[in-house]
DNA sequence: AGTGAAAGAATCACTTA
DNA sequence: TAAGTGATTCTTTCACT
């Protein structure tokens, strides 16, 4: 991984329907040695996918939510079962544990209030033990980007 | 926007290396009218734009920071200021003006603590009035997509 | 929405530094 | 181990139906 490796990343990060001699070009190299470093790079995992960002306003999912959640359960057993509840509810864009006075922060997209409530409804019953659950919503949308600080 | 728009959308924010020819057979047209969707749904805003998407772990940015902010400052011209810097900050992914007890979120990727401590500084010394700044710190990463929640 | 042709891009075997 | 050339194949794009 070296810098023009970063580069590389850094400019597909931001739009990757640039054309391989695009690319090479940016880098000054040939298709060839670009291609192959691509190749290496999706390999190694480090380019994890290719996906188009869609605006969530104009398809009707105006609306995020952050959910923080406390629970005294703490099995390895719960803990599955929670995952895979929450992994199976397309609403839930991002999911963490956490650590400090919250064990869990969820941001959450929907259409409006009345499918935040239905999809709330429908994650406190899909496990026992969640009890500690607030909603903070969004006003706005200032900043999103999927790119990473690469610096470059 | 029908349907098939809709299918179309869908893979893409899945995978948008998948070729005209595959896109098509999914939704069963054929190359020319399913570009011209294509077209149109790019045209219009929709999609709106194509990105590589990097494992942070491997690329050394495993921390990832939540900062809830309040402030006394409500004036466009602090605002502008704020949202000015903010932007210029790459280890800020998300950013949101929300409602409720605190004024806004920010969603935060950088290397370790140390890292951390570094951008926090620059942070509260990027504009006044940055009184009340508090950061969580995710332990694990359980979900994380892109993909809207568009049922197909 | 479809056909078919032309232009453009990706892929790979082989070569060179 | 990394880069380049050139041929082949695949994909996108577009005028026309």
């Amino acid at each position: 991984m070296d810098k023009t490796d970063r580069r590389l990343l850094a400019l597909l990060q931001q739009d990757c329907s640039l054309s391989l001699q695009e690319l090479a070009d940016a880098v000054n190299l040939t298709t060839t040695p670009c291609w192959k470093r691509l190749k290496r790079l999706e390999e190694a995992g480090i380019i994890q996918g290719r996906v188009a960002l869609l605006d969530p306003e104009k398809l009707g999912l105006g609306l995020t939510a952050f959910v923080l959640i406390k629970t005294q359960q703490h099995s390895s057993q719960w803990y599955s079962q929670f995952v895979a509840a929450v992994d199976a509810m397309p609403e839930v864009l991002g999911f963490w544990r956490m650590a400090g006075e919250y064990d869990y922060l969820m941001r959450v997209q929907v259409a409006d209030m009345k499918r935040y409530d239905d999809f709330y409804k429908r994650l406190v019953n899909s496990v026992p033990g969640l009890s500690d659950v607030t909603s903070s919503f969004a006003m706005e949308q200032i900043k999103y980007t999927t790119a990473l600080p690469l610096e470059n």
